[in-house]
DNA sequence: TCGACTTATACTCAATATGAGCATAAATGG
DNA sequence: CCATTTATGCTCATATTGAGTATAAGTCGA
């Protein structure tokens, strides 16, 4: 009796091309790559990395665990099948040529609120969202979901845009019946893939988790090459984010912190003058690896 | 075949009495409280809170998925029996006159900085650890794994004591054989109790991301009674984090983001000139629940 | 009753951190 | 040569933070 067949593994394997942060998929991008926990993988955490890094063939490296969840349909039918699903967020550095990568604002246009795809995307949102707590009975409701919408979509200028509560959004799109998931027809839903099952949740739990990480932890550099200029950092960061930064405070606060140094080469082709390329300093900052990391991000 | 037997969900139930963090415990505090996911649980959080609030006859407060993991032992020996175990986090308010309450600084005197107690049990693991690297064979290895000591116990005022590396904490001195868990001999090991399998380090991981917790989420009044005064709620904050505050700097910041209002009363029982009481302000907050909090955390 | 001690609460002040802008440098392409 | 683009250095006002002073209003013991 094999019982380890039961255990899900999904990975939420995470690159940037470009400037543009993407995920991997499978299923003509409508699923996350998952698989089951194995029993030759010594730990979950080594059973997932095993698994993804044979699969892409590249080095993967920040692995973090995201959620544990119940599949509640399986549960009740009480036949054989994947009953506990573990997410996971992994890191890795480049994919030329793969196939299956798919970018983050394809399944979360609004999330990019640097784009002016994004901000078409939340424009109508706040328009359905609208219309969606007028429909409702109870005026006291309507208050209070109002308020919800109001400080999730930063909606009126009353509160600032949290870049960090992607599952939040989600989740109240959800409700509000405007993502295909939902079950929602094609003309009321948001713009947006969807994805099976639940997998576009794991992915926003995916981003909110990485959004709130390269805050306070030097993670971002798993993402980018080895050499690369402070403009490029920050065009990573900004699209992991979706939001702007000031570029001054950025280069400011990067510097300060010595989290990088330079390589001492030049990138010429900047269209502009000629930038210093940078490496990031991962010897120096192992020993203090506990110390915090401050990125600023701020709004345009 | 009822398979759903294999999946552990463990609570680690703290509650605050007096100003003494606690967490609920069995087998006279060797262990974790922990029981099988059910069929009848509609999900994973509903399961641990069902099964907690029965268990205690207390209502929980803030419930929190912490970690999963594979117990490695079960899976290498295909037996029957526990495979995964999913740990929470659980915060509940009084629990007056009942068993199995245990402080958390009997396991971590070391993360009590306030207390006498707890300087000195850093100031052996500090002896303990130095004696450790100085065993080492490499050179280089020695000069790494110190760094790692420094960083994370705060040795020598180099860098400042981080009350949120509880796990890491843990782990360092496992590695250096410095607990009971690790099989090393009473007389070597560092003072706190141990539990029984990894329950000590499920306490840290609960312990940390509490901590974490308190610094951006209004949580803290989920321990608090209804009515407090400004100094209990900071004594509550710095016994959790295990660090001093500045008084006047406490009250300023929860005032000013007006976390709190006034309940009217006076307590008299202060010692001194008698203090006014407060309240949450979770009807307010409610709408506004995803702005931050920030409490701060200070160095004596 | 007085005085030492405790806690509560208001206010000030200096050091930093942060957000935003200005200015200059060095490349490109017409 | 000039408009344009990016890089990089610097200033400045404001907000935040850490720490201290001052005063108020109780308790308790001699």
């Amino acid at each position: 009796m094999t019982t380890h067949m039961m255990i899900e593994l999904i990975a939420v394997l995470t690159a940037v091309r470009g400037d543009i942060p993407q995920v991997m998929t499978i299923d003509h991008g409508r699923q996350l790559p998952s698989g089951p926990l194995e029993s030759t993988h010594r730990s979950l955490q080594a059973g997932v990395r095993a698994w993804v890094e044979r699969q892409t063939g590249h080095p993967i490296g920040h692995v973090e665990q995201l959620y544990t969840f119940a599949d509640h349909d399986r549960i009740l039918s009480s036949t054989q099948g994947r009953m506990i699903a573990i997410s996971y967020l992994a890191l890795t550095r480049s994919h030329a040529g793969e196939t299956g990568w798919r970018d983050w604002y394809d399944y979360f246009p609004w999330e990019n609120c640097k784009s002016d795809e994004g901000r078409t995307s939340l424009a109508l949102i706040e328009r359905l969202l609208c219309h969606w707590v007028a429909g409702m009975g109870h005026a006291a409701e309507r208050v209070r979901q109002w308020q919800r919408c109001v400080s999730l979509f930063a909606i009126g200028d009353m509160v600032a845009w949290n870049d960090e509560l992607v599952l939040q959004r989600y989740e109240l799109l959800y409700e509000a019946g405007l993502v295909a998931e939902a079950g929602c027809a094609p003309d009321r839903a948001v713009p947006g893939q969807s994805m099976h099952h639940d997998h576009r949740r794991i992915l926003a739990t995916a981003m909110a988790r990485l959004r709130a990480r390269i805050r306070y932890r030097p993670v971002v550099f798993e993402l980018m090459p080895e050499a690369f200029t402070l403009l490029q950092l920050q065009r990573v960061m900004e699209s992991l984010s979706g939001v702007h930064v000031h570029k001054q405070n950025f280069r400011r606060l990067i510097m300060q912190q010595q989290l990088v140094e330079e390589t001492g080469e030049i990138e010429e082709r900047t269209g502009g003058r000629p930038a210093r390329l940078f490496r990031f300093c991962g010897e120096v900052r192992q020993a203090r690896q506990f110390v915090g990391t401050k990125i600023p991000l701020v709004q345009p």
